[in-house]
DNA sequence: TCGGGCTTGTGACAGTCCGTTACCAAATGC
DNA sequence: GCATTTGGTAACGGACTGTCACAAGCCCGA
């Protein structure tokens, strides 16, 4: 659900508030969008805050200083092209100030705009027209950059996998089988299989694994995932010569097979 | 090497195809190009398949819609403007019904155009007329971002195609028999199972088969689809000499005959 | 600092899967 | 009826996978 709340103090300026999503207490990042064109502004408003973000919007320079001094402010979104004074030059003020991350709209990618606008001291820059997926996705970098990565991390609860009565605790970084008695699983094989519960009934190649376990990519003739899946069927599977959770596809990968739910277990 | 295919049953559709390149078990994506005029699809088809990539083409929203019912599809490069059903429209559909992402070819940049493609859910857009380059480039960033996309499975429960009294669990990968014994099968004849199961009395060519089941186009002389037939028969045909579920369409390809049901068991 | 236990990657080897080739039978064309 | 095309499948070999053994790190306490 989104709703809008329109401040009349601030003339056009108009403000997005995100609902809290599931567990309480999630801190989600406070993006401000810089544009003179209400357009814009209103779509990008919509957009992030559908994407959980809470949302501010300036129209120019002084009402984003506005903005900064009455908010705490995460991320800033700014256009290049701004009545006044200048995207740049807002950028420079930013950065002299403080470390808040800024994105850049450009138009067109002209090369020159992007690097002036780096030089200047944007974290990233967008050519307008921009995909909105692109924007997120850029934005979750900058963010994670800039060490404020939203929400996830801060839950107050635990964050628990179960699966046919497994429970995998992330927090705890614990696997209890069903009954009821703690795996003992080593720390690469518990990263593999967070990995692999966490995208259930979806063929992983070795590469993929590899790289949402160890960040790296897949080596000529490496083994080591075949290794790591190995050891760790031979800790959760019944039978490990004939696996049921972990599937293997041939020249394809491994498959998590069961279904997976994401429990917030309150707390403790 | 480039070979052309002319698709009889589809009028005007045209089917692009791409060599392997280099490494042997990279599946190269399959584009779906919706554009009424022709010389758009030829060019985007030749450019597209020079490199690498697999092509099929689509005149309007019909065709779209059989194009995807009859092959893996792995990105829609959707015109806004099409004849009859509206590029909109179009994708309004496909993302209700899938995740595969779309990419909008707009006239030139009318804001209005590009937000409303945008919240009709495609993944990018481009104002025609566009750079090769840059659709390659934008082409790249969207399958890049669909393979990591957590693929949202959906429902909580899983998928289980039944016919004829046999169960064929997608998420468990696991076939049972009419006498509920596990049959067991590799992937690959599991993978092929599952194309003919999800596409019941309709003709399926062996391009199509390895289209579905491995993602790449059919090599001359090629047998394998063969092969795979004839092994999965011999495991669930009660007279694989005269087969019931799998039958042959002689110069066409495959048909499952069965009447399929899908389920959705609610969970465990 | 050293050494032992634990974890993880590599090489090796065996077992399995699957694509290719080849050959034959069935279907089709003439 | 014969030639040609198409499909079924046995057989073979290459590629892929599971896992044993071992070595290289890593952590930790003495």
């Amino acid at each position: 659900m989104v709703r809008y709340k329109f401040l009349r103090d601030h003339g056009c300026d108009r403000k997005y508030f995100a609902t809290m999503n599931t567990a309480g207490a999630v801190t989600t990042a406070h993006v401000l969008v810089v544009d003179d064109d209400r357009e814009i502004r209103d779509l990008l408003g919509r957009f992030l805050t559908k994407h959980g973000y809470r949302v501010t919007a300036a129209q120019d320079g002084k009402d984003m200083h506005r903005a900064l001094a009455d908010w705490h402010i995460d991320l800033v979104i700014l256009d290049l092209m701004l009545p006044g004074e200048d995207g740049l030059s807002l950028c420079r003020d930013l950065r002299a100030k403080s470390q808040i991350p800024v994105i850049m709209l450009t138009m067109m990618g002209e090369e020159t705009d992007r690097i002036i606008g780096l030089e200047m001291g944007a974290d990233d820059y967008l050519p307008k027209p921009f995909s909105p997926r692109e924007l997120l996705a850029r934005m979750k970098a900058v963010l994670r950059r800039a060490q404020c990565a939203p929400a996830v991390q801060a839950k107050s609860g635990r964050k628990v996998l179960s699966f046919s009565s497994w429970r995998l605790d992330l927090g705890l970084r614990r696997l209890e089988s069903p009954q009821r008695l703690i795996v003992d699983l080593s720390a690469g094989e518990f990263d593999l299989l967070v990995a692999l519960a966490e995208h259930p009934q979806r063929v992983l190649s070795r590469d993929q694994l590899l790289d949402l376990t160890h960040g790296r990519a897949e080596a000529p003739f490496d083994r080591s995932i075949d290794m790591q899946v190995s050891r760790l069927r031979h800790k959760i599977e019944t039978n490990p010569k004939e696996p049921e959770l972990i599937k293997t596809v041939r020249g394809g990968g491994y498959v998590f097979t069961a279904v997976v739910t994401h429990d917030e277990t309150a707390d403790t």
